[in-house]
DNA sequence: GCGATCAGCGGCACG
DNA sequence: CGTGCCGTTGATCGC
């Protein structure tokens, strides 16, 4: 394909903002937040209506270089090359493909108005855990969701039958070392405001070990969710609290 | 185009591994750590040669719906509609857009052998400061880097003049709330198991005011890390260390 | 606009 | 394989 046409490909799809698809042999630079260099190879251009930019190649989930949406788009052909470049600024970037051959421009006009609907998300489960704290323990009561604290959010906070407060952390897949600490500064931060003590709890569908450990070492606590994602909502199918072999000949 | 033809470009595009796009009306539906569902709309839809599976809209950077490498991919033709479907084990994850119409379905080669070579990485940040710790502290010495902890991995460990150990956590982009947490995660795993104190340092080219409150709480310290990124390689410009205009009066 | 957090995070490197 | 963590993270929501 001549470079001249697919330059007008090009500059016809970002002016009436249509999906376009340009496939060929190319060179990728991008100066920004870093700087990265792809030598040539044959790779697949993605330019969005709303400035978009993808370089794809035949292999991995994710483009191999990019430009978030706002970026302006702009052409030109320079040594017999027809340069591709995404420009922005805040943060000030740009990403460059230099292609020597096109195989093929072309864009697509895409009416689609309807946004995913998505279920089992963290907010989902923290909302359903709200309406069954009964589940993890006799007694205890929520107070809110989404709490804001100075320092972050609280995804459920909640007082038990005692009226210490509680600080539950939810997460939708095995809790990490990450949880645990971010857990703890939200027990520290609550712990700093309320003379009472502070209870800890994550609510995950599994922890691992180093996890683990840490959690007991700060005495915060782990209860297994088991929950089911169905179409549409989810369910909340058991909470049970996990206390590791050790512990037990411990206490 | 007819769905049966569009069916055949798609297996052949499958079965050869070549960079398929197909273009087209149709719905979609994911099943697997989540649920979610997309109701009928222009999209695009690509399979890469690796089984990648990505449904885009002609808006935001990201796919709306996808699967990872390594899934299987099949195709079928039902109540007039083309089932183009990628499957995959652990965990078990279906995705499936259901075509009502094809405006386009090719497939391509990609010979692409090359690789992206980045520069500004974290890491490449963390080895240039490793070299100039002199920068922060007269006397501060070099440890490790990467040093391996039982929880995590710390970025730069080094020991200043009065043999304190001092733990640096390096950010290429401005600090937040975790990476104070993390740090503070390294620094009491380091604490426990030396008895000199250990102090805690974020480089980092700047810090968030919430971030730098805790910071000042723990007793950490902020060097605002001034870098370039150049191709090849990066420069750290300089380094200087940050108090705050309250500190000063407190002190 | 920045700030904080989630994400079906993905990807990588290491044990 | 799991664990941990970076990412040009992106996307979202709150301030």
């Amino acid at each position: 394909m001549e470079l001249q046409e697919a330059k007008q490909a090009v500059d016809k799809a970002v002016s009436s903002e249509e999906f376009l698809i340009v496939i060929g042999t190319c060179r990728v630079k991008y100066t920004g937040r870093a700087v990265s260099k792809l030598a040539e190879g044959e790779r697949a251009v993605i330019v969005k209506g709303d400035g978009s930019f993808l370089v794809h190649q035949n292999k991995n989930l994710k483009a191999i270089n990019y430009q978030p949406p706002d970026g302006v788009i702009t052409t030109e052909i320079n040594d017999d090359q027809l340069v591709v470049r995404a420009s922005r600024r805040n943060p000030e970037e740009v990403l460059e493909a230099k292609f020597s051959e096109v195989k093929e421009a072309k864009s697509f006009d895409m009416d689609d108005d309807n946004s995913l609907k998505m279920f089992g998300t963290e907010e989902e489960l923290s909302n359903l855990l709200m309406q069954d704290l009964e589940h993890i323990e006799k007694g205890l009561r929520p107070i809110k969701n989404e709490s804001p604290l100075s320092k972050g959010k609280i995804d459920v906070f909640a007082r038990d039958k005692e009226r210490n407060n509680v600080v539950i952390e939810v997460k939708r897949r095995k809790a990490g070392l990450d949880a645990v600490t971010q857990l703890k500064r939200y027990v520290e931060e609550v712990d700093k405001r309320k003379e009472k003590n502070t209870r800890g709890i994550i609510c995950a569908p599994g922890i691992t070990p180093n996890a683990c450990d840490f959690l007991e070492e700060e005495g915060f606590e782990f209860y297994e969710m088991d929950y089911e994602v169905h179409n549409p909502g989810s369910e909340i199918k058991g909470l049970k609290g996990k206390q590791r072999m050790l512990k037990d000949f411990d206490g």
